[in-house]
DNA sequence: GTAATAGTGTCTTTAAGACATTATATG
DNA sequence: CATATAATGTCTTAAAGACACTATTAC
């Protein structure tokens, strides 16, 4: 089945066991937003979400799974994740991150195979077209909550958290916030979009720290017209709130500076 | 030769082309420390080191190489490089993280083989014990600029170069530098084990950051004796040194606060 | 004394942290 | 005017940054 080393007649033959694949699993998250209150204007309530998808084969039929397939020959596991989020999601750029490789023994009864974790984030408005288009009784978002109580297929309670525990770290410590975000934004959206990634984040000069600290300044900047005056927004509050962008700065951290 | 999917008789057989292999390739780092001057004493210089090992078959005869080897079925490929890593140094006991997948279709003349590369910090003292024992013909430490300037085996250099990226930013953000320190270890010591390792590093005021900021006071503390009189070292200097000891706590960062 | 490393004093500027206050727009 | 969110003022404390200065000990 394995045709292989035909390169060198001396190399010797594969005398060793194989895998039998590599796939790709992939931890999508969005946030939805509720508009909460429709008397007065005020931000929405957002939850964090994850896609699952309900198996229709052995083996764990009928349990729920994280999205994923089998890497082929001709392409990475990079650009398997790649290919499988379009599938799913319909979504082309997103941001996507290989975060782990899951290879115990018996993690899947079909045999030898080693699977490959990445996380995506998407825009929740990009996502929602998407899902009138496909079935949707096997596809699925749950809240992270809701997943984790889950009885899902193979090791992917475990892929699940690990995946969770990374984004939260890459939303304190990266820009990622920006895939959760439109272009533009006040600081009342973005604090928010922490918040519901890392529940325990809060900063109590959230504002000032973030526009007018030297070494966090420059990461985001205020947005302007072709006049040069500020930009502002009402979408969620009375009075308007400044519009802010991300540059292409990215921080660099150190427990030592 | 791959005997799977025996499990259930309505799964699908495997059609597919399967991996001709996972193995795993270990970035081991070392920093040796030469003294410097024999007149007075002063701190030695220190370098960082990578282990090559030179191979002797097809493909890439004679050419130098990441140390490795394949997955069993029997093992995670985190298992396989906690051998390997021992096969080599002789160590059990070192910081090893895994850190990336190659699975360029082409990346090795032998087949589909997808490698899993990890880095490996180990002490220089319990290296140096190791290298004697071993036939040092094919097995070298090279510093990491010798070594990228070597034509490596497969995509050896590249993951070389994303290794020595991930260890510099996890020299600033983590506290690896333990790795390479003794249990205690003095200000200077730690100062020049960061600047092997991030040579742009700089801090003019380094001894007061790392014991008097608030939000750092804590990843080490001073080492005292059972009297509780602090202890101090003339290692490396005229002058004797408070020691220090990290903590076993790991600092949090955020560009949010 | 000189050299080499360790560590402190002092002053200025910047940031953090807490909280009250003001600002703006909606219904 | 009550409400909801945005943003500033003010005061205290902590930290950063620069740099001169003192401390210790081998030779």
């Amino acid at each position: 089945m394995n045709s292989m080393f035909e390169n060198e007649l001396n190399y010797s033959a594969n005398k060793y066991r194989t895998p039998d694949g590599a796939p790709t699993d992939i931890v999508i998250f969005t946030i939805l937003s509720k508009e909460k209150n429709k008397v007065k204007k005020s931000l929405p309530s957002r939850e964090l979400y994850v896609m699952l998808i309900q198996r229709n084969i052995w083996p764990y039929e009928r349990k729920w799974a994280l999205p994923g397939g089998f890497t082929r020959e001709t392409e990475t596991v990079y650009s398997c994740a790649e290919r499988e989020l379009k599938e799913e999601t319909g979504v082309d750029l997103a941001h996507l991150e290989y975060f782990n490789v899951y290879s115990d023994p018996g993690r899947d009864p079909r045999g030898w195979i080693i699977s490959h974790a990445f996380l995506a984030l998407v825009n929740e408005n990009v996502l929602e077209n998407r899902r009138a288009a496909v079935d949707a009784s096997e596809v699925r978002l749950y809240t992270v909550n809701e997943a984790l109580s889950l009885d899902l297929a193979f090791d992917h309670r475990q892929i699940l958290q690990d995946a969770l525990q990374r984004i939260r770290q890459r939303m304190l410590t990266t820009t990622i916030a920006k895939e959760f975000l439109p272009e533009e934004f006040t600081i009342g959206e973005l604090y928010q979009v922490i918040q519901t990634v890392v529940p325990e984040f809060e900063e109590k000069n959230f504002i000032r720290k973030i526009t007018s600290t030297q070494s966090r300044k420059g990461i985001i900047e205020e947005v302007k017209d072709r006049n040069g005056s500020l930009e502002l927004s009402n979408r969620y509050s009375q009075r308007a709130a400044q519009l802010y962008r991300f540059t292409d700065l990215e921080p660099q951290l150190s427990i030592y500076s």
